[in-house]
DNA sequence: GTATGATTCGAAACCGGTTCCATAGAACAA
DNA sequence: TTGTTCTATGGAACCGGTTTCGAATCATAC
């Protein structure tokens, strides 16, 4: 087995008190002890056990980040985004993968029990109300990444206005037949295409377009049934001249059926997407940006504060949104 | 603070002994105790401290997960792949993320020597001799998934016959303008790109085709950079009829190449990626599926299984490769 | 009634660190 | 010289579990 710290001790000839502190870089230890002991160290190659240390601290360094299965591009963007920040901390980070509702709330009553994890970060998936109160009952600080609870620090998105801004900017081009496509609006986990669609009906509203029901459609995830659903879309007797797609993945998938019936974009459609994922900037999508890689920094950075101290008020930090004119859009013609 | 197992002996009145028998369902306790036992848990809302556990049991029911920045398509697919297989098992998964030959060397001393995990998984990143023998010698087991070291257990791919395959199968369509692009073959991480250039190599020694010098280029790795190496080659004054990309994500970026400059795939351009990522797909892309997904399974199991009993001889297991055929090859014409 | 064996259970040791507290000795002041 | 303060240090308690070991209890056998 490894060596202890009273196996060093007895080879320095000094208390196991002595190497802890000179492991910890305690001063009040003379110069010619420390290199007793350090020397001892090196001679048995001895490092401290890090569980030991986490039960005696009560620290374990660790933070649980809590993810959809990395399905979708924009979790791995917001994971990478939590990895950069924590890489310049101390701390670890422990990957808990949820598939499925059952997954999640399992997650979530085990983690902000027991002292597994120094914090917590949940990407994505908001909590109930009781699953918020516990979060903040909970000794263990925890922070949204895109989602929101009025008891609990996170970092968002305004995914109503995003819709808004994505719809409104269709319309400044002169569009008025304006489809949206999306995932499904009821959703167990996080509703964020609902919200889109909210802003796209609040931008229609307020420019006095009629909403046409005909031209919403949703539809399960993933490029290829958004491919299948533009088919619909663009299939209609007067089809929209252009789309908003609730996420870039899907805006990416109605490219592909705009190239597939040869409907050139943007001259004859227009399509937004929104997130600002990598593949939109590769396939010059115009989109939302949310600033995704941002977003798990800035989960960090707030953790990490609440580590410090445990603020009163759940803080609050909304991320900007931009707008990213790229080739998939143009004022419409005639 | 969070009761523990004394205050449920207390409460129980019985001794901390026979509360961690209940716990650990440990037959020998009369029903009646253990109903006491049970009860006095309930009441307190009692949960074992995980940290404890793990330093009396010596087991953190944890395993590190060795990664590269999760900067390729490639190694979230390997990932998702772990994080399936894991999540069947009691285990739960760390993940270390190198960004760089340092935070590798690092991370590989760290996790090797002390009992932060119970084992450790490394994707994409061979160990040199030294470390092999370390990770050989240290207690905790290690498998390597897309890396080879005699020294220790792998799941790996034959990137050599992948490239050989990929090359041929150009061949056979009849193609003796064969192009390769990659990323730079010298890499301070995994040589796959290398192997695979191998591989097109004895492909083309194997058919008498003689190996032109200028239909090779390699540089930085990306979409975007693809497709700048894919101009280069496509303005030759004899252009090869087909690619072979060092993998799927700059075959992709060879394609974006083809369609701005107009030259239509497969009639004008076969181009073959390697990988088989999900977009490869999407993009009806021919590639060499090395089965990614897969491959972390197997690397769980692998380790699972090491972890059971430390197997004297590294175990090594090679994912078949397969040949998928879709839109981006066809026969040479004329 | 005593010997034997099985069952149930608690005290205490242990895992490997950190930290409180007491003390020895040096340094310094009066 | 004596008293006081400060520094360096070790012993022991502690974190919260698991596990060993021995003892108490009970049933069964003789």
């Amino acid at each position: 087995m490894s060596p202890t710290i009273r196996d060093v001790a007895k080879k320095a000839n000094v208390g196991i008190a002595t190497v802890s502190r000179v492991i910890n870089n305690n001063t009040s230890v003379s110069a010619e002890t420390r290199n007793a002991v350090l020397t001892a160290i090196e001679e048995l190659d001895y490092t401290p056990n890090p569980i030991a240390r986490q039960l005696s601290t009560g620290r374990t360094l660790t933070i649980g980040v809590i993810v959809p299965n990395l399905t979708s591009p924009s979790y791995v963007e917001r994971l990478r985004g939590v990895q950069t920040a924590l890489a310049e901390s101390e701390y670890h980070m422990v990957l808990y993968s949820v598939g499925n509702p059952v997954d999640r709330d399992n997650y979530f009553k085990e983690l902000s029990r027991n002292g597994l994890v120094d914090g917590i970060l949940i990407i994505s998936l908001p909590p109930n109300d009781a699953q918020a109160e516990r979060f903040a009952q909970s000794d263990v600080p925890t922070v949204l990444i895109d989602a929101y609870h009025e008891q609990l620090c996170s970092v968002l998105t305004d995914d109503v206005k995003g819709g808004e801004m994505a719809t409104q900017h269709l319309i400044d081009l002169g569009h008025t037949k304006i489809g949206f496509l999306s995932e499904t609006l009821e959703t167990p986990f996080h509703p964020s295409s609902y919200y889109r669609y909210q802003g796209y009906r609040k931008a229609l509203t307020e420019n006095n377009i009629p909403f046409d029901e005909t031209y919403r459609i949703s539809g399960a995830s993933g490029r290829m049934h958004a491919r299948e659903m533009a088919r619909q879309l663009l299939a209609m007797q007067i089809p929209p001249s252009a789309i908003f797609a609730g996420n870039d993945i899907q805006a990416i998938g109605i490219l592909d059926t705009a190239r597939e019936l040869q409907i050139e974009v943007p001259s004859e459609l227009s399509v937004i997407g929104f997130d600002g994922i990598r593949d939109a900037e590769y396939t010059n999508l115009t989109t939302i940006d949310q600033h995704l890689h941002e977003s798990g920094e800035e989960g960090v950075k707030m953790l990490l504060q609440e580590l410090e101290s445990l603020s009163d008020s759940p803080a609050q930090k909304r991320l900007a949104l931009k707008l990213v004119q790229r080739n998939t859009t143009r004022p419409l013609i005639g």
